[in-house]
DNA sequence: TCATATAATGAGAATCATTATCATCAACTC
DNA sequence: GAGTTGATGATAATGATTCTCATTATATGA
């Protein structure tokens, strides 16, 4: 089992839910996707195994238990992804055309620029910052 | 009639559509709004003078236009903003509780260091970059 | 290991946001 | 001002998501 696999684990335990096959599959659909997954999308790659109705629940108790988090959805669709303290930070690339979303992530240098960045602007707005993403916008290769 | 007034009246002639009493109406309550807008609230905050079926068609016709620009929808809800060519380059605060959406506006030397960055970002991605959007989440002064 | 208690599942109904339909109405053209 | 065409509004249809509840799986302690 990966340290991020137990790390799920034990979170859920804390949670007061377990952590059942259907669940693990979800979880291990979104670790290998490369990009925030609505549950159509889940339930398509997991080929039906889990029932979408079970996928939505599944998604909810996972936001729940902070393991997974929804991104800013594109045409009404809310995707999730793994959460940044287990996924790592990253930012998005959203197809303007499908939707699509993909993930990146900065180099250090960059990154931190874009933090401090941040740290500014949170200072010059009333809102308790809890966290960013640079969202770039264009056209995926399918879409080009 | 203001100059934005205006050029909406153009760009909306361009497309070869009226610029009706009721598409005002939801052009002026975005304008005044301080950031995106689904359509259920501005069916609220135009007091339902528009019906709601009228608020989501007047929104497809106007993006169609390039009048107004959806959103990365929070919570499943699409909200719509005036195009940037229209209302300016800016970002966005989201609430993770509420939904809440607000515009910020970076001072010029902020926004061009983050200019630069998404340069490189989009030099880095095989994807053609055509707008970014530095989210912001975190709590609002009404959910803190 | 078995019995039991409790949580999770799956199928389908219910709900909410959004889109399509269509008869009526309003806005431009001549 | 009459006629043509586009816009509107009420409502039905759709699609995503959530809820319900009877059934099934999991964990725990005798």
């Amino acid at each position: 089992m990966s340290i991020k696999e137990r790390q799920v684990e034990d979170r859920l335990h804390e949670s007061g839910v377990r952590y059942t096959g259907g669940r693990r599959q979800v979880v291990a659909a979104l670790e290998s996707a490369d990009g925030p997954r609505s549950a159509a999308e889940l339930h398509a790659e997991l080929s039906g195994k889990v029932p979408i109705s079970s996928v939505y629940r599944t998604l909810s108790v996972l936001e729940e238990a902070g393991v997974v988090a929804p991104h800013h959805s594109v045409k009404g669709i809310t995707r999730y992804e793994i959460a940044e303290w287990l996924a790592g930070h990253h930012h998005h690339l959203v197809c303007v055309d499908c939707g699509a979303v993909e993930d990146i992530e900065l180099p250090k240098d960059l990154e931190s620029e874009l933090e401090r960045l941040v740290g500014q602007v949170s200072r010059m707005s009333a809102f308790t910052s809890t966290g960013h993403s640079l969202e770039v916008d264009g056209l995926c290769t399918r879409c080009d």
